[in-house]
DNA sequence: CTGTTAGCGCGTTCAC
DNA sequence: GTGAACGCGCTAACAG
């Protein structure tokens, strides 16, 4: 009988030249491979001699295309250089690796349009499902998730709104807490606070969360000691001026991000004044060079090794059971006590 | 007739399905997608319509099956949060994308075997070509990626021996020599110099390319104000500690990296110090936090963007011409100047 | 426990 | 300028 395959070859082995060669047809092949179905010991031996004869690896791509999913998820974010996105790309990567999964990182520069085609792309990759991190998704978005069947998880958001999706979010507000809880512990001068940009929601919940905490502790802040700006250095400096300018005395500067607690410091300490015997300070993010900068910098340390497992397995949960309620997982934040407070 | 295709449809709509809506064959419809021959308009027009109507995308997956390729490339690091690979794969996947490519990352935490099988799948995937940053490829792993077939650069190579692969690498030592001339420069006393790990081939390369810069502006150089340690923080005050502790005066000193040199910088402005006024200090690889300390770090830096895009063009470059030989780009680095030197 | 057969969705001969 | 038909390499009914 003719041989419908004879004569390719001119790459790399397929089932059915392992098949051939182990003298068995391609469906024993596949199910040596994927194990849903028994095969004697006997075949599956001789199987896996043709295997690795042959140094057969499976088509992934063929694979794909027969099953309707890559086993692949993708991470989409907005920039995969800023702030803890490495470190979340890095521990989801692994994460999913053990699961047997492939990470795949899409940047969007926070564009809606960009989002929106990423989208579109990950559906005819047959991407198995979806973590969008460092940004809230909008109804928009999630309605044409769900219209592609793509299952996915929100991560790393830290607006405070109810969402009928799988999240992960920060607790911002255990973090500002735990800094105002420290600096009013050692000091009974007034508490300043550095905040971020007007109108960004997260830098909105960080600053109500600093006033509540005030208030929970029966202090009183005052509105002249709230500054707010970029998450920059540059204007953390500026906070710093600010602040001085004020003419209040003040014994404290809380701050929305490590950056700009940089630049409160630089700032202040252009002053003359001394941290942390004159001035305590918190930052918030804990970023490498805090423990390289003098005084060393207290921070609220986000976890993004805590906040990526979270997500993967709240994801991968999502992929095996389609019917799952939308799940909310927060990650709590810690203070981590240097030397400047 | 009976229509072979009907009732399928769970998911997205299909080639086949467009070519029925515009009463044309699939053969039409892909080569309105592909302009791989010419179309009439008024047909044209029509398949156009029906994509739209149907929100038609090709299925990435067929595609790549049917051609071996998928319009993808690998970028395969040892860590995406170490140093400069974020800035790296960003670049990286911004250019690819310019080109119609998909980047994907992988992480080998720097284990050969880990590659190897990285390498082995990269095929499976019909990847179109990898990029390894951040270390040099060794014999066997070029052998492998040969007979794959697999065309790939080496990028971010800092040892200076010759190779015959696509490489891009990183000029160690024209940064370290714009250090030496800078602090030669500003100081006649004599000049440190805080190295890297013994054995490591970058480190080793950055001492000898100070010891020969040091000559060549004859200036001479003290085996006992140099030291040697890992690319930390800690070690970099050990070294300042060491420096110190040999009780030579020096007025300068060129450190092998940013984390030395601040480590270095915290030890001397404790031991009472001030820079730059009494002694100068560089770093090298220009970080973030080199622009937020006091003083502010004087630095070499590497230039993830072009490393990123010159990579990328000379991959492509590969994978559209396989014959090409191999080429050798070399990223020059420059000095950063801020307070410190 | 094993084999036969029919596609997954597309690109690409070969024919007209 | 357009179609018919085949197969990329694999998995999954269906059969025995």
């Amino acid at each position: 009988m003719a041989d419908a395959h004879a004569g390719r070859r001119l790459g790399r082995a397929t089932v059915y030249d392992v098949a051939r060669r182990a003298g068995v047809s391609q469906t024993t092949v596949t199910h040596v491979l994927t194990g849903k179905r028994p095969v004697s010991e006997a075949t599956r031996e001789r199987v896996y001699t043709a295997i690795s004869e042959l140094d057969f690896r499976p088509n992934e791509m063929a694979r794909a295309l027969r099953r309707q999913r890559s086993h692949s998820v993708a991470l989409v974010i907005p920039n995969i250089a800023h702030a803890i996105a490495p470190m979340f790309a890095r521990h989801a990567g692994v994460r999913l690796r053990g699961s047997g999964y492939q990470l795949t990182i899409h940047e969007t520069d926070g564009r809606g349009d960009v989002t929106r085609e990423v989208v579109e792309s990950l559906a005819s990759w047959s991407v198995d499902g979806a973590i969008f991190s460092g940004f809230t998704l909008d109804a928009d978005m999630v309605d044409l998730l769900r219209r592609r069947g793509m299952p996915f998880v929100n991560a790393g958001i830290d607006d405070d709104l109810p969402h009928d999706w799988h999240t992960v979010r920060l607790d911002q507000a255990a973090g500002i807490r735990a800094a105002v809880e420290l600096v009013a512990g050692r000091s009974e001068d007034p508490i300043a606070y550095a905040g971020g940009p007007l109108g960004s929601a997260s830098a909105e919940l960080r600053r109500s969360a600093f006033s509540l905490s005030m208030a929970d502790i029966g202090r009183h802040h005052d509105d002249e000691l709230m500054t707010s700006g970029d998450y920059t250095w540059a204007d953390g400096r500026d906070a710093g001026s600010a602040l001085l300018a004020s003419g209040r005395p003040f014994g404290a500067v809380v701050c929305a991000n490590d950056l700009i607690a940089l630049g409160v410091i630089s700032t202040l300490t252009q002053a003359g004044l001394r941290i942390p015997d004159d001035v305590l300070i918190t930052g918030f993010d804990n970023i490498e060079a805090d423990g390289m900068v003098h005084p060393s910098l207290t921070s609220v340390e986000t976890f993004p090794d805590r906040l990526a497992e979270l997500s993967v397995d709240v994801l991968l949960t999502a992929i095996t059971d389609r019917a799952t309620q939308a799940r909310a997982v927060v990650v709590e934040r810690e203070l981590v006590r240097r030397e400047s407070a």
